[in-house]
DNA sequence: CGTTGTGAAATGATTCACAGCT
DNA sequence: AGCTGTGAATCATTTCACAACG
């Protein structure tokens, strides 16, 4: 039975990263790795990638390290992308095109099968294969075809409301490119991808620890 | 004298978050607003803003408050936003363009002042009033532009390679939207900004606190 | 009164160090 | 010898609680 305790938010994070350092290696390579090697790939220590696979359960061998193809199928298991998952688009904007069109998302299980738009010029249209349908059908579409997750790419002022149309409908994860905070019932996730404050955090540092001279950074 | 002891990572975070909730409000409001009020719009504690804006001095009023126009001014001058960032997007791909496009980049202070690609049929065209240059200028351009931070989004493959010019250039920051971890000396700053690590924490939140029932999040 | 700023306490996460397996 | 899994120790972050101030 796997160590079921305290699941570290950081873990979870992390766990991503180690599935993303497996999948970008030639599977031809050495059938195992060793948490050292993950450590270093992504500059944390052994005692970490250890630690955080612990949490779900034992997949090492000791004096041998992790097998690769098995390490590889638990990491997806855990992470919940064994799977497919229907998803949406809602924003046919700059932002909801590109994401539309980024192939890595099917790869990883994430399939969008609809995008949503108010605007009448666009609806109709075929975007990377994906037709624009009108906010309207959000809620059947929803309904019918079991979508649990929603990219939102509205703009600010309507983000709330189209979430909670999101909810209602009944999407249970939300990945938000708009730079406001959204309020949902607890039985909804959110995750936030507002690329203004990634910029402004890299602003920090390079005016922290640039001009100054000083790296205080804890 | 500001509080110049250790700086948490979080808080820098959320210093971003402070600064986009105080923003987000009509300029006519209430001149002050409390840490219990920024905290709750936020999902936080009182306690934790005010340790978070004590790191770099003191703002606020006993009895009274933050005074808004004065804490949104701190915080710009913190995060290294009360200026303009020269900043250049490298890959003019999909994600490279929504970016470019990004209407919010400019009023936050990143003004992208170039593009660059290699692909010869989009080099010379112009994509939100950016030209697209070729690779080759990559170097003058920074210099002579003084481009402190540049948003990658190239190829995974090209990814590394594409950086270490970066990094000869002389550019400071990197936002990177490829999903590979890049290694750069410690005097650049790197922020990753991939999306399916982001998709992959949303699907294990569906799938762990869904099916099973338990939210055994720490 | 309400609210800040801040030590002290509590909680959370990472690293250490080593027993035990291969 | 090399490596995992894990309790114990260290380090980081958050929350508590309250004195001091307007």
């Amino acid at each position: 039975m796997p160590s079921s305790g305290r699941i570290p938010r950081p873990s979870v994070k992390r766990l991503s990263l180690y599935l993303r350092e497996l999948e970008s290696r030639a599977a031809a390579e050495p059938q195992t790795v060793s948490s050292r090697e993950l450590g270093d790939a992504l500059g944390i220590t052994d005692a970490q990638v250890r630690k955080d696979l612990a949490c779900f359960g034992q997949f090492g061998q000791p004096g041998v390290g992790y097998a690769y193809a098995e390490l590889t199928a638990a990491l997806r298991r855990i992470l919940g992308t064994d799977r497919v998952w229907n998803s949406i688009v809602v924003g046919a904007g700059n932002i909801g095109r590109a994401v539309i069109k980024y192939p890595r998302l099917r790869t990883k299980g994430f399939e969008i099968i609809a995008a949503f738009d108010s605007d009448p010029a666009i609806i109709g249209t075929e975007i990377g294969g994906v037709r624009v349908q009108p906010l309207t059908e959000l809620d059947s579409t929803v309904r019918t075809q079991a979508v649990a997750i929603a990219l939102l790419a509205v703009p600010a002022p309507v983000a709330q409301a189209t979430t909670d149309q999101l909810v209602a409908a009944g999407v249970r994860g939300i990945l938000n490119f708009a730079p406001v905070r959204l309020a949902v019932p607890a039985h909804v996730s959110i995750v936030s991808a507002d690329l203004t404050i990634e910029l402004e955090q890299l602003a920090f540092r390079l005016s922290f620890s640039g001009p100054e001279g000083n790296g205080a950074l804890a």
